[in-house]
RNA sequence: CGGGGUGUAGCGCAGCCCGGUUAGCGCGCUUCGUUCGGGACGAAGAGGCCGGUGGUUCAAAUCCACUCACCCCGACCA
């Protein structure tokens, strides 16, 4: 059993930060709010990167890379965007041992240098769409920070596109968050709810903002990643225009979208048990780890070599021998548990001679003979099993919790103990406030597959016309 | 910004109230030997300006003042 790790039942909180570090994820930083990224959740990051990267070349993105460091002035020319975002700005005032002339912001996000440039780049519609993404670290002081959730400096990708009418735009903005479900589904096994915000919830500067909520296993809703229709108002800001066919001098429609290092915190508590980390096959920087069992020397040679034998035309970050002398056969079991590995093959003196070996899986503990003969096709067909039983556990968590309420005070009490409610809301901002103040819970989003539906809202009684998601967020 | 913690070996802690040998314990680490199918054991070692600054005192990890940092919990956010 694992040591020092809280159980889930006595402290989720206390939970997620022993997994993430015993799980040899992160590290805590000198610098409050920061962490190190270790090579455990690093090789996450790295593997969110390739298969994200693939999906979003595959629909006609290609990469670029925009400065860390943005004039101060660039992020007050859209109102509601510096309104957003000042107050959680990091502004460098000196600089090779003198004050500034201008100070400057280190990146929150990127729309005012990319708008900046894009203004020299864009002067026909012959020039659209751009449809560029870049993978870069952020910064936002926030008050309150937790491992890969909310973190001062983050890593994401932000795509940032440019196009010459709002449908072009619109239709962007919509794939891109399809994209991100998808992804998030086929490769964190994490199941999403795609909807639109609520114009409170909306990003600084945009007309409307779509995202994905994933739910955790403490019912708690997770925004995994947004997709932001800008309409005209960053090429009003930065006065980007281009000439149309019709020789008409018009603003570019844009969209931005992103997603961070956030998902691993997702990914976390999406999948994690009391034993520690349990990382998605597809996602896992090492896929199999061998802990071979001996007793003598003559054992040892025997064991080990046939694992080497047997993996000796293996890609590299597929497998890894666990040949350590120092350490008992238990002690690596632990050890390889805890931070995640998906599959472990036990392989000792009596498999070698019953030309098997054991496979162990990390989800459900279960331990499985397995022949020496075809281990390789065995062990991939068990990841793709493994990554499809743990969208399935989690996609009967998220149906299970999921709720259809229409009286507030059951709501009240309800959605202390966790869980998405879909709840009737006229569309009130007031409403919405009220929401968030007497029950510390917010709507999510609006769904995209929310069926029309004539109710009455949650609070006010006012007519709706569909039902949102609400729940408690982190 | 409020509330609560914590700073003593790489990690986790004791010692502090009640100042006084060479600052301890567990884990980890090094060497040797025995072990090895779910966190092994013995022996011998290495490792500290007790968060910082300034006081009080013959004497400070311990008392006083100031300060810095980090963590956790609440209001804002990907």
């Amino acid at each position: 059993m694992a040591k020092e790790i809280t159980k889930r039942s006595e402290d989720y909180a206390q939970w997620y930060i022993d997994v993430v570090l015993k799980g040899d994820m992160a590290d805590y930083s000198p610098v409050k709010g920061c962490m190190v990224i270790k090579p455990n959740g690093y090789g996450v990051w790295e593997n969110i990167q390739r298969n994200l990267d693939r999906l979003f070349k595959e629909t006609g993105h290609v990469n670029a890379y925009f400065p860390l460091f943005i004039p101060e002035s660039f992020l007050k020319k859209e109102a509601e965007h510096v309104e957003g975002f000042a107050p959680e700005c990091a502004v460098v005032t000196h600089a090779g041992g003198k004050p500034l002339e201008e100070p400057l912001v280190i990146r929150p996000t990127s729309e005012t240098i990319i708008w900046s440039t894009y203004k020299n780049w864009i002067n026909s519609y012959r020039d659209l769409p751009i449809l560029i993404n870049q993978w870069a670290n952020v910064c936002r002081w926030e008050m309150r920070t937790r491992l890969f959730l909310r973190t001062t400096e983050f890593l994401w990708q932000e795509g940032h596109t440019a196009h010459a009418t709002h449908e072009e735009a619109e239709e962007e903005t919509f794939k891109m968050v399809n994209v991100y479900k998808r992804f998030a589904e086929e490769f964190l096994a994490m199941p999403v709810i795609a909807g639109k915000k609520t114009d409170h919830e909306k990003f600084a500067g945009a007309l409307h903002t779509y995202c994905i909520e994933a739910m955790m296993q403490d019912g708690k809703a997770l925004q995994s990643g947004t997709s932001h229709h800008l309409g005209q108002n960053f090429a009003k800001a930065f006065d980007v225009k281009f000439q149309d066919r019709d020789k008409e001098l018009k603003y570019v429609y844009a969209s931005s979208w992103g997603v961070s290092t956030r998902l691993i915190g997702g990914m976390v508590m999406c999948h994690g048990d009391d034993n520690g980390l349990v990382i998605p096959p597809k996602l896992a920087p090492l896929p199999v780890v061998f802990v071979p069992i001996w007793r003598s020397d003559e054992e040892r040679d025997l064991v080990l070599g046939r694992a080497r034998e047997l993996t000796c035309d293996w890609d590299l970050p597929f497998f890894k021998i666990d040949d350590r002398d120092q350490y008992k056969p238990g002690f690596k079991f632990n050890y390889w548990e805890i931070r995640g590995v998906p599959l472990r093959v036990e392989i000792g003196p009596r498999d070698c001679h019953n030309r098997q070996v054991v496979v162990a899986r990390r989800d459900t503990g279960t331990k499985t003979p397995v022949p020496m003969e075809g281990l390789r096709a065995t062990l991939e067909r068990m990841l793709d099993e493994m990554q499809r039983a743990l969208f399935a556990a989690a996609n009967e968590r998220l149906e299970c919790r999921t709720f259809t309420l229409d009286d507030y005070d059951e709501y009240r009490s309800a959605v202390e103990e966790g869980g998405f409610f879909r709840i009737h809301w006229c569309g009130n901002e007031d409403c919405e406030k009220r929401l968030h103040v007497e029950t510390k819970s917010t709507i999510r989003c609006i769904p995209f597959d929310a069926a029309e539906e004539s109710g009455k809202c949650l609070l006010c009684g006012r007519p709706s016309t569909r039902r949102v998601i609400a729940a408690q967020a982190y």
